[in-house]
DNA sequence: ATACACCTTTACGCAGCGTCAAAGTCAACA
DNA sequence: TGTTGACTTTGACGCTGCGTAAAGGTGTAT
């Protein structure tokens, strides 16, 4: 049996590309070349081509197939121990560059976390600041010097894993009570739903929770423009369902 | 402080080439050019070619550096675990490959220890024959059909093993009696230790030993030409000098 | 003026092919 | 017989990350 180029490279799975290069480097000729100048292969081509795939696939260089396979008395077992010291010596090149480069993501997450730290320590501190700048006066007049320190002091010891549940938990509300505000049910399942989960947020802040409290929290939101803005961003109006929910969900008010 | 591009290259461990190449591919490119068109680079490139230098540590490509440096937006961890997966893929290939290795080389083994025991089958066999077709007779007549077929069964039930000592122990025989016969000595040191490597040589063939025999049998390598051929290859007298050592080491006779 | 160290650009080489491109060959079909 | 389409050939560039000249300009000290 007489293969070309294409023949033999489907026959072995390789491209007529390769085996031209391994002709070119002389590790596999054809057994002649035709009148018409095309590479004949014959089954001692065929053989030969199936030891050199097969050392290729042990990741051995085409240089040291050739020695292997042109030379009959070459050591091929020599070969190959040496050929695996190689593998093994990558391997562990591997192994430590892995090692570096988990210690660099550890370092990098490391950071993240303390720069993360940071920001929230630096975001505490502005919020406690916001507080009392902003409702200071009035919140103290209202609950008293003694509650507001305390939930300053609750404020400035939240850890950071409290403070991203705290901060879920404010998108939650966000996202209920913008699906209640389209219902515009006050008392529907989702406006109760988002008092509830203000409520839940707001034992994040407050030493003591107390149903008219909350509801006199809620009526603030609508007398305080600064908290309305913050409400009603989105959908204007939605301090004043929030409220009602609120009242309804304290039952200071009948649905 | 400013940098020309050796000045840079020996601050950074790198070659000129490097930092020309790094300037080609846009990932360093000097803060200036000087009016005869030397690189010139400030610090910030020597930090920036130290960040650049540490992602080639951990095996990233240029390509993937250039993202990670250029672009101060870009998630250098997740780029970093995307590499580390890479190189966990990597090991993982390379593992295979050795232990495919691993396997071609134990295969290859076996076939050449079995090729070797099958030459071995043959040497035992050939062995057995020549003693028989060269010396079979006389011995024969000497010590008896029954020691001589025990003889060749002990030969043929010889261990691989075995056999390397009694050819290694042939080797040591030769060897020191070289050495010996250079000093001319039968009865001196080397020579006494080059008799009594033949008696444990011989001991593996003989199944019952004798010193009148061990004696005997000198006497022979002296008479018998072809045993003589042997011992004098290299040096002409050795048969003789081997005889009169054993007779001392036998006590035949006296030194 | 000259030597010497430094700089520049240009370009080949490395491994193992992939991927055109231009041109010749072969068998079949109209 | 001409044409198409599948096949072949050689030749050459491209990929990575530089090493290593070669040929020529600069800078500074002697």
């Amino acid at each position: 049996m007489e293969y070309t180029v294409q023949k033999l490279g489907s026959l072995a799975g390789v491209s007529t590309r390769t085996l031209r290069y391994y002709d070119e480097i002389g590790i596999l000729k054809p057994a002649r070349i035709n009148s018409s100048g095309y590479r004949i292969y014959g089954q001692a081509e065929v053989d030969l081509l199936q030891q050199i795939l097969f050392y290729r696939e042990l990741g051995v260089s085409l240089d040291s197939i050739k020695e292997i396979v042109t030379a009959p008395s070459f050591d091929g077992a020599q070969a190959l121990k040496e050929h695996r010291e190689k593998l093994l010596e990558k391997k562990e090149q591997l192994e430590v560059l892995i090692k570096n480069v988990d210690k660099t993501i550890a370092l990098t997450e490391g950071r993240m976390k303390m720069s993360n730290k940071e920001k929230f320590e630096g975001f505490k501190k502005k919020m406690v600041d916001d507080n009392e700048g902003k409702y200071g006066k009035e919140i103290r007049e209202k609950y008293g010097n003694a509650k507001v320190d305390k939930s300053n002091a609750k404020l400035m010891n939240m850890t950071e894993e409290e403070h991203e549940r705290v901060t879920k938990l404010a998108e939650e509300v966000q996202e209920t009570l913008a699906l209640a505000f389209a219902t515009g049910d006050p008392a529907g399942e989702l406006a109760q739903k988002a008092a509830d989960l203000h409520k839940q947020w707001l034992c994040f802040y407050w030493t003591e929770y107390s149903k008219e409290a909350h509801a006199g929290l809620a009526q603030m939101y609508v007398d305080d423009e600064r908290f309305t803005a913050y409400y009603d961003k989105e959908q204007p109006g939605t301090a004043e369902f929030l409220r009602d929910a609120i009242q309804i969900y304290t039952g200071m008010k009948n649905a």
